[in-house]
DNA sequence: AATATGACTGTCT
DNA sequence: AAGACAGCCATAT
């Protein structure tokens, strides 16, 4: 995993953001498991990394942690648009996955 | 080549 | 409920 494989999968976590439709989110982890399956492997980590990098163009604050929060940081950056989509909310201030999570398509 | 680190996750305490 | 630990994969030093 390198190289032009590297772009690829940058491509392929990047197009399951996109692809997460307003009001929902997906998690790092479920990303993972799309991609790895296409691309052979990977974690969240690595999505995670993908993320940090190539995230800024994408609707990054549509992809969250497993317990439905988001780095404190971006969490703040976030809210706004999680009012703005009407994305359900859980009183803690994080992501009520239980309504929101959105499984990413199988790629491939 | 080895160590440290990260926009992660699950289990145990 | 909240913190500690270990597993995981790729990049950076």
């Amino acid at each position: 995993m390198t190289r032009l494989d590297h772009e690829e999968y940058v491509e392929l976590v990047l197009t399951c953001v996109e692809r997460v439709p307003r009001g929902r989110v997906t998690t790092y982890g479920a990303i993972a498991e799309v991609v790895g399956t296409v691309a052979g492997g990977g974690g969240p980590r690595l999505v995670g990394s993908v993320m940090a990098m190539h995230g800024g163009p994408v609707p990054w604050w549509r992809v969250v942690r497993a317990d439905g929060s988001l780095p404190p940081s971006h969490e703040v950056d976030a809210r706004p648009h999680y009012l703005d989509e009407g994305t359900p909310l859980r009183p803690s201030g994080n992501v009520d996955l239980k309504q929101a999570f959105w499984r990413p398509p199988a790629l491939g």
